[in-house]
DNA sequence: CTTGACGGTATACACATGTATACACAACGA
DNA sequence: TCGTTGTGTATACATGTGTATACCGTCAAG
């Protein structure tokens, strides 16, 4: 709130060291960056690392960042709504290849919720700004934002959902609990996910904790059709 | 990002109509606001509830928005931060004595999780702003709030574990289970809250599905011992 | 009645921000 | 070869922001 008295310009020289690695637009379709518009899509991640929020960068701010000159930007984004969007859309990209390498593992069936919180929790930690977009931005304040997030995180669950029923993981519980569990179970561990960031102490417990998260959750919807009473029952037989 | 083409005078003569209804700093103890300190957190619940973000307020935009000079801030707060802390002292407050109301309610031990997801559900309902405020922060960019909105979190989990634990109400899941479970159950409605607010065709389902949610963790959580053949065996014998 | 705190106000400054316009240069297609 | 397109740059402007200083009324205590 109070720092940054530096008075820079933008390039110390006329136009020094530019290696011109660009003219290749041919690379620029479906969300492979190039240039400029990648160094300014790496700038937000940085600044967003260092505890900033997507929709609170400014122009001026990512252009410094990027070592670029302010009006570069408009080059490459309408305005800042738009690099929003991008930014995004670039760290979409990185969450579903995440998913799809998800899905060829956790052979074991019995050990499938351990593995796979093992492997989610090591990919938000070796990509904490998407990790941390996504969780700042799921309840931001931009009504664009959150819709396509949620579109994302409700593309992630779906998948899950379905390894789960294909390999047949769980199959005392129906298919559309399954969903809904996969929904919730997707939104808690990106919830966690910050602290285990952040606490590289907690680690182990919070993993801990979220595999009885999973478990439960699924051994409670195996009981789905019982009533209060026969919970009761079959638990003072169980005691 | 781009609006706002008033001029604006703060107030539009001299110092017409200044009720003057200050003077009881006697009530200015314990999070009991008055005056234009009132003016200015009440602002700020406002322009959040607009969807902005606690953390990016200006001081200029709270002050416009309570009708008052900029200047007049300072009266009331040293800088930004302060003032997000006191904004924080005084929706904890409203959300502690929820949480105390509800210890009053939900007697019949097998709906409790229906009235207590109802009751928590109306109350967020009827404090948007309060909630939206903590939904943002708790994984905002700022660590003093967050850890703020921990703390308080935490207590209301635990405050809600032993209530369950007291009423002896799931006597089946050992006490640190409980106080798991319940931490869990408060960042989850949290999480959904949003949603609660904003999507008003979605209520009855999303309360439902809380409801699950709760009643599945705390039903998972007596198999909690069991093996996974044995969790097997059991749902064999069910089916 | 004076004094001083309190809460309100106006004015001013230095700086940051988003944008607009115009310039420079490299690569490519005609 | 010449224009065009893409990408970078500098300069300028209006506006917003946090803060500093100083002025003014209202109370209540001395």
């Amino acid at each position: 709130m109070a720092e940054s008295k530096r008075t820079w310009t933008y390039s110390q020289r006329f136009s020094e060291a530019l290696p011109t690695q660009a003219h290749h637009q041919e690379l620029d379709f479906m969300n492979v960056l190039t240039g400029g518009k990648l160094k300014l899509v790496q700038a937000a991640l940085r600044l967003i690392t260092e505890s900033r929020s997507l929709t609170s960068l400014g122009l001026r701010e990512l252009a410094r960042e990027a070592g670029l000159n302010p009006n570069t930007f408009y080059r490459h984004f309408k305005n800042l709504d738009e690099f929003g969007l991008q930014v995004l859309g670039y760290i979409a990209e990185d969450m579903k290849s995440g998913v799809r390498e998800l899905r060829r593992m956790a052979e074991s069936s019995e050990q499938a919720s351990h593995d796979t919180v093992t492997f989610v929790y090591h990919y938000f930690l070796s990509n904490p700004a998407a990790t941390t977009v996504a969780v700042r931005e799921l309840h931001g304040p931009s009504p664009l934002l959150r819709r396509a997030l949620e579109t994302q995180l409700n593309a992630s669950a779906r998948e899950m959902a379905e390894d789960i029923i294909d390999r047949r993981l769980v199959s005392a519980v129906p298919p559309e609990t399954v969903h809904e569990i996969s929904g919730m179970t997707i939104r808690y561990i990106l919830f966690r996910a910050m602290d285990y960031i952040e606490k590289p102490e907690q680690r182990e417990a919070i993993q801990r904790e979220t595999e009885r998260f999973i478990n439960r959750q699924f051994r409670g919807a195996m009981l789905d059709h019982l009533s209060q009473t026969e919970v009761e029952t079959l638990t003072s037989r169980l005691a």
